[in-house]
DNA sequence: AGGTTATAGTTTGATATCAAACTATGTGGC
DNA sequence: GCCACATAGTTTGATATCAAACTATAACCT
């Protein structure tokens, strides 16, 4: 778990003085703070999917995976927002250790298809499992009243964003 | 700017069918949709920042070393939420370029203490207009009534999440 | 004082990511 | 058919990050 910020100095005589950090105007700027928030629940992922032996990113490629199946690897890379060249080493790995399925189209052979193997759905009812205890830790904070709204927010920002 | 997620099927005679991703429970989970909401809005400060020449990680660390004079290393990397060895090379390079000193301190010589040049100052000022800026798009994204209650919960996450 | 333990910062090795260059395949104009 | 252009995926080079090992100082205990 990440320290708390907060700054220790010391006095003539040595004696600890706590002091706290001041954030200026990071603190009520959005920007910041929904890079500490997604940062620290990135971490907590981190740990809970860690103690089932997979990496945190599988679990979105999987799930994209699994609900799209034939999809390829530039739709997927789009959909989980990320450059399709970091998706190569991440399908390799998914292939190799059988949880993926990856075959030529016919029409057009420059294009993968990519689809959950049983043993990849296998491993992803474990990662579910694993992201909705993490879910209920985030609705827990978020509080049920507020939940609609701030995931609609979160949308709204990734949605408009220039 | 990242496209946009959509697929694009070809049917028996080469015409296009757009279908639409389907995100499962991606849709509805905060996890995934912090992640999003962070990533796209990151990209915007990120050209944002491009534009004046600067890395956008800079502008939250030379905030806050402008904001507390004198702090050492290890508690800006606590205040940023980085690990101290990231910031080994990054204050490396504020120094190099003369935006921040670095002196050792004399009551305990493994400390540094750093501050912000008067060039520093300058591109903090370059800075925090860009940051500005960003933040009016966020906010108008958000809509000011709702801007208060989403800051506070990304606020709660970032504390209470383990 | 001397030895043990803690702390500040750096180095090193691993990972994830992007962007640009590249290869192979496909499409369209002529 | 051929040539220009577009697209799917890979490779390569750069960057940012973390964690663990390391160096140097400092604090603590007897």
């Amino acid at each position: 778990m990440r320290k708390v910020s907060g700054r220790v100095r010391r006095g003539k005589n040595g004696e600890a003085i706590a002091e706290s950090i001041r954030f200026g105007p990071l603190e009520y700027w959005v920007g910041f703070n929904l890079r500490m928030a997604q940062e620290h629940a990135f971490e907590a992922f981190s740990r809970r999917s860690q103690e089932i032996g997979e990496s945190p990113g599988r679990f979105a490629t999987l799930t994209l995976i699994a609900r799209n199946p034939g999809i390829s690897q530039t739709e997927l890379s789009h959909a989980n927002g990320r450059d399709k060249s970091s998706l190569t080493p991440v399908v390799e790995d998914l292939v190799r250790r059988g949880l993926v399925e990856r075959k030529r189209m016919r029409e057009d052979r420059r294009t993968y298809r990519l689809n959950v193997t049983p043993a990849g759905k296998k491993a992803l009812t474990m990662l579910t499992r694993c992201a909705r205890r993490h879910e209920r830790v985030l609705d827990g904070i978020i509080g049920q009243r507020d939940r609609k709204r701030f995931l609609q927010i979160l949308k709204k920002i990734a949605a408009e964003i220039e």
